[in-house]
DNA sequence: CTCAAATTAAATGTAAACAATTTATTAGAA
DNA sequence: TTCTAATAAATTGTTTACATTTAATTTGAG
């Protein structure tokens, strides 16, 4: 059967505003640290695996480039990291966390973790829809290009 | 228990992404019509209801006229759309579609159904993701303002 | 070794999204 | 009736996102 067209029974409408959704509960969670939801994830990765170029940073979180350096420029300016052309290849620019950063980093795991705590979600129903959402995101990411020709 | 911090762990990621491969998905499908996922949304309820008030447009997708003004006028730009004052109120714009758009409808809905139908989403599958989808949409905008104060 | 191909980041241009402010119009209380 | 409130859209400014192009550096084939 063809999925429907209305747009209340859309799927990508969902997804749509369940991103926009987060993207506000995640400036508000911030809002403290002036910190958006983007480069708090740039962080999270810095806090999980040190220092990285923009290249490997951007493959973690699936951006580029083009949204990653100005982004990157306004976290050094805030003094959240610091960049600076790799020695052994200077094509590289390396991304290293500030000593502010590596200090706030717990009372900001912390403060998100109880914001996350607060939205009343089982364990159950978190991984549900993760992994339910995950598997869209595998189906559509396989989607081959040859589908959107129009005849 | 607490949620986890992981990046890959998290909720927020995995509609993150999933909301870009989407995003990207509907970029194929609305290439041949040149047309981007949010114009396509406001011709979806431009095609259900009618003519509409910027306003009514704005409460049914979810957007304000900050992100619907210049929307619109690449809409009425390309052709899809005219836009002028009302009769009884002039602070409001009346947004209807042009003979082009309506007469686009039936060919923008057949391909933008094959592409899917493509993806290979099981019915149960697609409405089983979309409820959980909306369920965790509708717990996070209830999260109450107090929640992210911090101590 | 040399130079074309590949790689990396930055730059450019377009579109979205949203908060906050401004402008114009309308409605409603005094 | 008047003039303040509220409403609607537009404007301004910031950030994100991505495609495409550009610039610098490195690699590797010959």
């Amino acid at each position: 059967m063809t999925k429907p067209i209305l747009l209340d029974e859309q799927l990508c409408f969902s997804i749509y505003q369940a991103h926009k959704v987060f993207n506000h509960f995640y400036a508000k969670a911030l809002e403290p640290f002036h910190l958006t939801y983007s480069q708090y994830i740039v962080l999270l990765v810095l806090w999980e695996q040190g220092s990285l170029s923009v290249k490997s940073l951007g493959q973690e979180v699936g951006l580029d480039s083009g949204t990653l350096t100005p982004l990157l420029k306004r976290l050094e300016k805030d003094g959240w990291v610091t960049r600076q052309r790799s020695k052994e290849d200077e094509r590289r620019l390396d991304v290293s966390l500030t000593d502010k950063a590596k200090q706030q980093k717990d009372v900001i795991y912390a403060h998100v973790g109880s914001c996350i705590d607060a939205i009343g979600l089982s364990n159950d129903q978190y991984n549900q829809v993760k992994s339910d959402v995950e598997r869209v995101q595998k189906l559509l990411s396989n989607v081959p290009d040859t589908t959107f020709a129009k005849n």
